[in-house]
DNA sequence: AGCAATTACTTGGCCAGCCACATAACCGTG
DNA sequence: CACGGTTATGTGGCTGGCCAAGTAATTGCT
């Protein structure tokens, strides 16, 4: 019982590579939300965890640039990770504008879990590919992300 | 003015791969709303009315089926969507459980704004690339996507 | 010093997307 | 023909994501 092979809309038969950048994007992202769910985790919320891994104490703007969200996202996100007993809101002190975020324990205990989860979703997506054509397709995103964000 | 050049996070080095594709889907799907909100559409719709561009007296579940999401999602994409006027939906005759979807004047109105809008994305993906590149990397993301959609 | 920008964050409102549950109509079997 | 199972769809509830408007603190300019 494979899918039943959905058929491309005449519409985007001049947008393949659009397409297929909507296809791949919608099963990765499916993939990586099934794998989530076993951590109690939304689609999200580990690039910000992640981010913490490699710097604690981080402010929620800081962590507003590197993952390159939406301010009242990240603000919502942070709170339910908050309300979940991941992290920690506190004030700054030199600038009571700006909110510290630090991981708890229970936070810091994620680290290996997404790690694993990540390697996990790696293997699966590049299951049957050379590490050649990795490297092709990396490149060719890379360039691609390029185009779509610069010259906004 | 370039982005801040966003930090990959050290967790994520083993997946360079899946996080390109990240990358890359934000990028994409950002842009690809950017056009939409031109024509007051909302990323996904446009999915669903290229379906029906193709063969318009599509059922609710047929819809689905072509474009992979979740039943409810399009049961209230498509009711939003009769809201503006788009589409009709109305019980069919031989089975009074389906909904038979049909565009209305203003829904198939849309067809060349949308064809245009998914070239305007297409030329903005592939600006950097060769089509030689281009094929390359269909080739991939499909290979890709397999791999990820198979043996759920 | 004082008052207008700017910055950091929050909140509300909206839509996409998922899951889980509910409902209605059809189907098949005893 | 009645009843359980399946199919097609709807609804509620949650999160992610965006925009727009609002608040609070800091900075800057006069």
């Amino acid at each position: 019982m494979t899918a039943p092979e959905p058929p491309v809309p005449s519409t985007a038969r001049h947008g393949r590579l659009s397409y297929a950048v909507f296809q791949l994007a919608r099963a990765h992202r499916g993939q990586g939300a099934a794998i989530l769910r076993e951590l109690d985790l939304h689609p999200g919320q580990e690039l910000l965890l992640m981010q913490l891994f490699d710097q604690d104490g981080l402010t929620q703007s800081e962590l507003l640039g590197c993952v390159g969200l939406d301010h009242s996202t990240v603000s919502k996100s942070l709170r339910r990770m908050q309300d979940a007993g991941l992290l920690t809101r506190e004030p700054a002190e030199h600038d009571r504008r700006v909110m510290v975020v630090r991981l708890t324990d229970k936070g810091r205990a994620l680290r290996e879990p997404i790690a694993r989860m990540w390697r996990e979703l790696e293997e699966t997506s590049a299951r049957d590919l050379t590490d050649e054509e990795i490297d092709t397709f990396v490149r060719l995103a890379h360039r691609i992300t390029a185009s779509l964000t610069t010259r906004a």
